[in-house]
DNA sequence: GAACGGATTTTCT
DNA sequence: GAAAATCCGTTCC
């Protein structure tokens, strides 16, 4: 299976967004492999762009975006969530494409499990073995019952299925010997899918109150996977009572 | 089925 | 101190 060339990325993020579409996000864990296949993205022009991470300049955690094409950006965010961008074009413009939503197509169990085990405690807490439900456990249960759809449905979602965290940020996606790569879909034939057959829409990004009218976002028309569309809503503040 | 608040890091004011 | 490229359980239509 051949990972996508660098090339496919040195281009302008607003580019390689729709492109990206159909294309397949594996990550190699150390319990299997968990591959989704790209259904929503979102473009980000870096230095130039409001809502980018890149636009107030180099950072520790985006320091990712302002280096080579090809390698994941991932941050955390909101206290307990990850994201994963893909890096595109040069140093220069440091842009990058947000994955937002995919379809589980291998290792569907896997995914199931991380995302059941979702108290991702920063201290370090392990609960793996021990809690296994031997006794009734309803909550287990409804875990269990996650629809398959929604094992990647938004962004901090495709990273729990994936098991993705901050120590994938700067991996190399194009390189086969990497543990986080993107390919092409392909049949067992060996001949590319024709994802091109659906339609590919677009629209204003996601949580984004910067620029919110840029049509940045792009995702596959008609796929149960893509989050469902909510305009921006100005998060009402906390009021303060005296 | 919409709307709200909580969890709690990174960054900027 | 506040907001952010979010998700989830609860609450109130």
């Amino acid at each position: 299976m051949t990972p996508i060339p660098r090339e496919f990325f040195a281009r302008p993020s607003v580019q390689v967004a729709p492109d990206l579409l159909g294309c397949v996000l594996e990550h190699e864990t150390a319990e299997g492999l968990v591959a989704v296949e790209l259904t929503e993205v979102e473009a980000y022009a870096g230095q130039s762009d409001p809502a980018s991470h890149a636009y107030r300049g180099r950072t520790a955690r985006n320091a990712v975006m302002f280096g080579p094409p090809g390698h994941a950006y991932v941050y955390f965010t909101y206290g307990m969530h990850f994201c994963v961008n893909l890096v595109c074009q040069d140093a220069d413009n440091a842009s990058a494409v947000l994955l937002r939503a995919g379809r589980v197509i291998e290792g569907e169990e896997l995914a199931r499990a991380s995302r059941a085990r979702r108290t991702h405690k920063a201290g370090g807490d392990h609960d793996r073995a021990g809690q296994d439900s031997a006794g009734q456990d309803s909550a287990s249960q409804d875990r269990a019952a996650l629809a398959t759809r929604d094992l990647a449905r938004g962004p901090a979602r495709l990273c729990q299925a994936l098991d993705i965290d901050r120590s994938l940020d700067g991996a190399d996606v194009c390189t086969a010997g990497s543990p986080l790569r993107v390919r092409r879909r392909q049949t067992r034939a060996g001949t590319n899918v024709r994802s091109g057959q659906r339609s590919i829409r677009s629209g204003p990004r996601v949580g984004v109150s910067a620029a919110a009218d840029v049509p940045w976002r792009f995702w596959l028309d008609g796929d149960p996977t893509v989050s469902a569309y909510r305009p921006w809503v100005a998060r009402r503040r906390k009021l303060v009572t005296p």
